[in-house]
DNA sequence: GCGTCATCGTGGGTCCGTCCAACAGTTCGC
DNA sequence: GCGAACTGTTGGACGGACCCACGATGACGC
């Protein structure tokens, strides 16, 4: 073998989108098996916290403010319904649609995925001082607002 | 509707774990969309970047040095033998290996994918200026190595 | 030598996250 | 009223990352 087994190309090791792309992985992985073990799932998180933040809503408007595809909102729902995290009535003034309502147990949940999230944040920054962190915080919430908003 | 429809829950907004979710998932429909009109993958760049810095290699350390699973190597190389950017020759030293090397048309074809990819970081960081970008490339890769090198 | 264990290429499959297409029921614009 | 637009739901596609099992081969201990 010419070089060590592991070595990373150069090309891909100082590229952004590439760094990104890792580190994202990582991340990842790190919100699942914790999410899991707490019994939760990256879309249960997005959907509970936008429902407490901004009160009871439709499917609809909750994909919108999650990003999630409506399918993909009705399966999450589902799952989130049988453990009594969230109920779903429907909307009396709008029979297209379901009004989901977090219940409190679902509010507890959240409270406990929070718990689990922000610990994942100390993990995967572990290597970078309070105000790096905010530093790389900030940059990136450009960049995301950048290509988000339009 | 309480609020706007298209919202975002702020416990997200500000959670370095989804923006690095959101700007990887950006950054890869990016890459997605403009290496396949340059008739590439993430995959193929990755491989062609290793040997062209490290030269030839069996599949196997081909795989440790992009972090690319070993079976997802051989469907890889696969599409790049077929349009002959790669040849791959059974090792006379060691009968289980294949050595892969680099064509010139695959080092052409690398160059290429090469532009595409800093045109690509580019876009992505946009919004940022040179001192930001190499800032955040900085913050990434302290990042990246305190997760990856053990 | 020989047996055991590791490694290699390959083929199968799983899982998650994202996305799209279609459909019936419903409401809205005009 | 009537067509356009929206809602929930089902079903499926896709890419990226991962895992397991196999036959063939090599490395190492003894």
């Amino acid at each position: 073998m010419t070089t060590g087994d592991d070595a990373r190309p150069a090309r891909l090791s100082h590229t952004p989108s590439w760094l990104i792309s890792q580190v994202s992985t990582h991340s990842h992985r790190l919100v699942h098996e914790r999410f899991a073990a707490a019994g939760g799932r990256g879309y249960h998180y997005r959907l509970l916290a936008a429902l407490e933040e901004f009160g009871p809503a439709s499917q609809a408007t909750l994909g919108r403010r999650t990003g999630i595809d409506r399918s993909d909102v009705v399966a999450a729902l589902n799952e989130l319904a049988a453990r009594d995290l969230i109920e779903r009535a429907p909307d009396p003034a709008d029979r297209r649609r379901n009004i989901i309502t977090l219940t409190t147990a679902g509010r507890r949940q959240l409270e406990r995925l929070d718990g689990v999230l922000t610990q994942i944040q100390d993990e995967l920054l572990a290597p970078l001082s309070p105000a790096e962190r905010d530093q790389l915080t900030g940059l990136l919430v450009r960049i995301a607002d950048h290509h988000g908003s339009p």
